[in-house]
This record gives C-alpha cells, sequence and structure tokens, in this order.
DNA sequence: CTGAAAGCGCTTACAG
DNA sequence: CTGAAAGCGCTTACAG
C-alpha cells in the first residue's frame, strides 16, 4: 500500500480510471454517472484514503493551485494579518499561497516573480515601483495577478486597496475641526502611489484651508533598519517647535515618531496631537493610545482574492474586467488627539 | 513560442533531452559531459529562458521542492518573523514555502498536515497538543519533519526551539537579584511543552530560594479573542497586592498585562517590576520599555530548516539523526525592571 | 452513461 | 560521453 493512484481505485471500483477522475472532479453530474456509481466510488476513495496527485494533474492541465503572494516584508503586522487573510480565503477555494518579500527592492521582486512565475496559478503583488516592468512583463503573459496595497496609475492592472487619499483626508480634516493649525504629515519617500495619494490628500486638504506650509512636509528616506526614523523626526520635531498635530504616513514612522516624540517629552495630545495611517498593537497599547487611520485587511484580502479568481476562473477567452477597488479605511479615534 | 519544453531545448542545441536534463539539473560532472556541450546548452537555456516543468519533474521524482510551514498563527509577530526566515534560507537552497495557521484548533492543524502532506517534501510545524496523533501519524509516513517553538518530550522527532527553561530560570533569578519577593508569572493554560517549561522554571528556582507561593501563579485559559486577558490579569492584580515583579510567559500575556497595570495606575517598575516572554514592537516602544526574554528567531529558523534539509536529503534509507535542538534566548533588560 | 488511449514534460536506468 | 525509451499519475477528447 504505498502510493494509490487512480487506477488503484478504478480497479477496487470495477470501473475506468475516467469514471473515477470525474467523480473526485466532482464533474460526475456533467457526465451523467449513475448515483449509485457515485457513492460506490466515493465509499471506496473514503475507505482507501485515496489522495490524487496534484503534480500529475499539474502536469496535466497546468493548473497548480497555488497562488503567489508576494509582499514587502512578510514579517510587517500589516502584510501578515494580509498574508493570513488571503490564506485563509484561498483555503476554502483549494488554494495553497507561497509567499515572498520584497524588501522594496526591485530586483528581489522581479526574481521572485519569474522563479513563481510557473509555478502559482495567480498572483497577489505589493510591487515597489521598480517592479513594474516585470509586472507588464508578467500581465502581457495573461497570468492572472491583483495588485495590493499599492497601483500602477497608467497600468491596466486589477487591485485591491485601501482608499489612502480619502483616508487621510478625512483624518486632515478631523484634525482641522479640533482647531490645529500647524499640521505636520511625516512620509517616507518611495514614490509609490499609496504613499503619494497619502501626502496629496494632506496639501490638498491643508491648501484648501489655506494651512499648507512646505516646511510642514517630512519626507525620509526608505530605511531598511527603521530604527534611523528616529532621529531624523527626532530633529525635524525640534527644528519646528510649532506644530501641534502630526499625521505619520506609515505604521513604522508612527511608531519611531511617537518615540521621537517622548524622547523630547512632547506631550500628547496636550502638546501635539498624533494619528497614524495603519493600526498595530503598538498604537492600540501606547499611552495616550493612538488615533489611526486603519486599513480593513480583511476586506481587501477578500477583495483582492476575489479579483484573482474570477481572472483565473475566467479562462483565456472571456477577460476579466481589468478592476480596481478601493475599500474605505476605518478612522479609529483614541486619545492621542 | 508557447511553453519551452526539454525537447525543444535539445532540438535546438542537437542533443538528447537527457543531456540537457542532466546540464540542468547539475550533474554534467557525474556524467561527464564535455565543457563545450555543457557551455553549448546553457547558452540556449539562457537565450531561450527556458523554464523547466516543476509539474513535472514533481511528478517523475516525487519531489515537490515545497515545504510546508504550519504555525500557531501567521499574523502574530514572532510567527511572522518565522516565516521570513524560513522563506529566505528555503529560497536560497530551490524551497518554496506555504503555510497556514492553526490557531491551536488541532482540526485545523490536522487538517492542514492531510491537505498538504502529498504537495510538501518536508513539515516545519508549531503543533497544538492534540495535533500529536496526526505528527505521530505523518512521522510513519517517513515524511521529513521538524517541530519548532515547542515539542512532544516523548517523542522522537527533530525540534528547533528556544531553551524556554533556561530563559525563564535566568530571569527569575535576575528578578530575585533585584530583591524582588513576590514575584508572579502569568501564563496559558495550553499544556504545551513549552509553557509547561516556562512555568516550570519560575516554580523551580523560587522554589529554590524559598519564594514559591502558588498564589503567585496565574493560569488562564487560551482565549482566540486576546482581549479577554486583560480583566483576567486586572482582577489578579487586584487580588495579589503585594506582587513586586510579575513574569509574562507570552507576548499577548504581556501586552495585556501592562494595559491591566497602566489601568490600576500600578507604577512600572516603581511598584511592579515587569519582564515578557518573547519580545515584540510593543516592549520596544513601551514606556518604560519592557525587557524580555528574546526568542532569536532567525537562528531557530536556521536551525529548523537545517533539521529539515537533513532528512530531506538523506533519503529513505540512510535516517537522519533525531536531533532537538535548544537556542539559547536572549534577556534583553530594558527600563521595566 | 462508461472505457481505452493519448499525452502533459520531465528523469533515469539502460544500452551503446 | 550520448541517445532512445519507459513511465510518473493524472485528464480529456473520443468512441461506443
Amino acid at each position: 500500500m504505498k502510493h494509490l493512484s487512480i487506477k488503484d481505485i478504478a480497479r477496487l471500483a470495477g470501473v475506468a480510471p475516467s469514471t473515477v477522475s470525474f467523480v473526485v472532479n466532482g464533474k460526475h453530474q456533467e457526465m451523467r454517472i449513475s448515483e449509485e456509481m457515485v457513492k460506490h466510488i466515493q465509499a471506496i476513495i473514503k475507505k482507501t484514503g485515496y489522495i490524487p496527485n496534484r503534480a500529475a494533474a499539474s502536469l496535466r492541465t497546468g493548473r497548480t493551485h497555488v497562488i503567489g503572494l508576494i509582499v514587502e516584508d512578510i514579517a510587517n503586522a500589516f502584510f501578515a494579518s494580509l498574508a493570513k487573510s488571503v490564506e485563509s480565503v484561498a483555503a476554502k477555494v483549494g488554494y495553497r499561497v507561497v509567499y515572498g518579500s520584497t524588501e522594496n527592492d526591485d530586483g528581489k521582486g522581479n526574481d521572485l516573480i519569474q522563479l513563481l512565475a510557473k509555478q502559482v496559478d495567480g498572483f497577489l503583488i505589493t510591487p515597489s515601483t521598480g517592479m513594474k516592468a516585470g509586472v507588464q512583463a508578467l500581465k502581457k503573459t495573461r497570468k492572472p495577478l491583483v495588485l495590493i496595497d499599492r497601483y500602477f496609475p497608467d497600468e491596466e492592472i486589477p487591485f485591491a486597496l485601501v482608499d489612502n487619499y480619502g483616508g487621510v483626508s478625512q483624518a486632515t480634516e478631523y484634525l482641522i475641526e479640533k482647531n490645529k493649525k500647524n499640521i505636520a504629515f511625516v512620509n517616507v519617500a518611495l514614490d509609490q502611489v499609496q504613499m503619494n495619494e497619502r501626502e496629496r490628500a494632506f496639501v490638498d486638504v491643508m491648501s484648501r484651508r489655506g494651512l499648507f506650509h512646505k516646511k510642514l512636509l517630512l519626507r525620509l528616506p526608505y530605511y531598511q533598519d527603521k530604527t534611523q526614523y528616529e532621529p531624523r523626526i527626532r530633529s525635524f520635531l525640534q527644528k519646528q517647535p510649532g506644530i501641534d498635530a502630526i499625521i505619520f504616513a506609515t505604521n513604522y514612522l508612527g511608531m519611531f515618531g511617537i518615540k521621537a516624540l517622548k524622547d523630547l517629552d512632547i506631550a500628547i495630545p496636550g502638546k501635539v496631537a498624533v494619528l497614524s495611517f495603519d493600526d498595530t498593537d503598538l498604537f492600540r497599547f501606547s499611552s495616550p493610545a493612538i488615533s489611526v487611520i486603519s486599513q480593513p485587511v480583511q476586506e481587501i484580502a477578500a477583495q483582492a482574492m476575489r479579483l484573482l479568481l474570477d481572472q483565473m476562473n475566467a479562462g483565456p477567452k472571456k477577460k476579466a474586467a481589468d478592476e480596481g477597488v478601493l475599500v474605505p479605511p476605518q478612522l479609529i479615534l483614541r486619545n492621542s488627539v
């Protein structure tokens, strides 16, 4: 009893392998196999514990039932949650998920695409800017593909992400309502659409209210070593003592920004109100608890998987709609504003 | 130019498919194929961008070059880091990683094993207690397998985990040196070896110094919804006002424990010193920053992968050693003690 | 409704 | 050193 094959089951059931195959793949209706026969075969499969060999099926059908998830950093709380939600949805429809982290390194990201392209039925990707060419090439191969967390505005590639512009607009408006005049925005200069959108929302709202000054905008480089953000934010705060509120554009900027504020003994929210994009344990547990623009991760994952499955099921003929989904974020108010 | 197969390459190179196969798989030395021929074939592979079909190779060899990573919760910081390190090591040796979360649900865990068993060359598993039977069955199939984070003491299954006993011993000793007399230990009643070891270390050290009282030990049930820990810990603190130090056995217990302490206005470390197992952003950024028994995640991942690759490369004949590795934790002292 | 047969793209003994 | 051929376990058009 080494490896049971479909032939073994067929022999045990007294039918042809094709009949077993139809039953295993739920095509018995379509193939009009008798109810009785189906039950008979299913009983034998159950009794013997037969599990079809996926590699053989993949070779034959060209489908692997595996999805490739390429994120910036699987160890980051946001992407880890995303990975969990994606896996959970995928499992329900019979897919497995392989993953990889780009670390915002274009080469790494493109290598991952190359490496996985033949081994997955579709991709969920959070592309770094320089992955554009790789993603375009992938799209040309007609490999199902959905971008998450960010996208390329001039490419017709389906995406699922939070409404970055809307989230920051709402947050900025809120701070202005709260009578804040010198609201700063701390961003990372990644030239990625999601970061640009967040900043653009801030600039738009502030300008509209006549409150925008260039000096309220801090753009820091992307550091692998995130601890480098703390001194950078600290010196910004020292140079701009008039600031009465800050919006941090990512969770790690928020984390190190709060540290910088505390180190400088700047009271939150007494002296400076604080709001950050992304929610993390740290913000929930911090004292004061930090208000955030929270991304509904489950919803993003669900939408991304829906778009991906649409494409994978569409087949090569009917092309699935090149759809983009913006999921509304949630402004969660805590004690930091 | 749809799909290039090994036959196409062979035709282009004017050789037999087998020769191409040997070159692709680095067996050209072994097969004593001429240097010239190897270069010729490699050039054609490069020019055409030929990528071998893994499904076909898998069907033939029975190896998938995929590793299954089954953890408690991929969204948890510790397991997310672990996943990252595992993927990084795996990629270097030509393996992909699929993952799944058990949520400490035995059924889920065993289902994951079943689901993936035929599709992976080996498993890294953080088993819940009830997965013992599933893991035993897996071992019987001779599927390479390494346990991480926890293990079954009476089973000969390789494992890689932190030295839980050593870590808590060291931490407890440290608090005693600091003249703490009423040190509490907050644990989760999972009956898993790693939790038991942590508690045992605490009890041993405290007993040895004549400081142990039962009432200093709090064992809480495992909650899916982690917020439930906060009120439980709060009421414990209220009932035990004499406590001057607490060791939390996991990161989430620490997180909610600290919240409980702050809510009760108990000064850290003035009134109660705090130490937690596992490091997280929250502990690093909390004020005061929380001292921790930190798990060297990269090292654990590296050791686990080493043990797994040993087994996978050993072949069915020479059995790899049933080895267990205990990685020393790091006591990181911050301002909470 | 059911079966026989081809073929997916590899790898590997085997023969030379 | 190299090539011809079998076969891994499926799925699916085809024939009945």
